[in-house]
DNA sequence: ACAACGGTTCGATATTTGTCGAACTGTCAT
DNA sequence: ATGACAGTTCGACAAATATCGAACCGTTGT
């Protein structure tokens, strides 16, 4: 279980309406999601608001949006780049990102 | 605890968006939601499709909703009236309800 | 080579949620 | 008035999630 290695996401068409709303509910997750809003980050860099979060704890919270297709988490030398999956959510759920990214609260 | 008392409804300023996202990424309380799309719905008659579903966890569910600010649920006469909260919804939070609703899967 | 770094996985434990029967209460019809 | 009805609340238990340390493994710099 190498920090390096290529992880499973799955195809859009396999997540469900529910489980991209479950991975938005959590304000930690709902965090990093308004991180990535301005593009990719170095995984390192997405939690900086949360500097005492165990990293165990933050990869985890990465698993549950990355298997919902929420998010993008691809290695980077021996570091991990992290990314919306914007255009797949678009497609397969028009608006909701939109407007999800566009609260104000 | 009686079947037709007035129950408390959070004002939509004080319900964050995780509470509603959460209240939505349940696929049972996904449907009630969506069967009030095209109107109120006399609470009996909402869980149609789930006819065996005990009347308390109906009545957990919707406390779910209620308590996300997502419906309103008002006493009528010894049934009660469920609805959709969707101007005040929209209102706090543009375009999620639209985007949920529109959602094909 | 070797050590420090970034990050995942496992396992254990704590916390939150879900499920459902039972008890209860107001309303309506008889 | 009495009983059936609709639906909430409580309480107990089950199941799903969250949290976090420890072990581990490539990568990178020295």
């Amino acid at each position: 279980m190498p920090a390096n290695q290529v992880l499973p996401h799955p195809d859009l068409a396999d997540v469900t309406l529910t489980d991209v709303l479950f991975a938005l509910s959590d304000p930690a997750r709902l965090q990093i999601v308004r991180d990535l809003a301005d593009g990719p980050l170095e995984m390192a860099q997405c939690g900086a608001t949360n500097p005492a979060l165990p990293k165990s704890t933050k990869s985890h919270l990465m698993k549950v949006l990355r298997e919902a297709g929420v998010i993008r988490n691809e290695p980077r030398g021996r570091e991990r780049l992290v990314s919306l999956r914007r255009e797949e959510l678009d497609a397969a759920f028009p608006g909701l990102l939109d407007s999800v990214l566009g609260a104000t609260r």
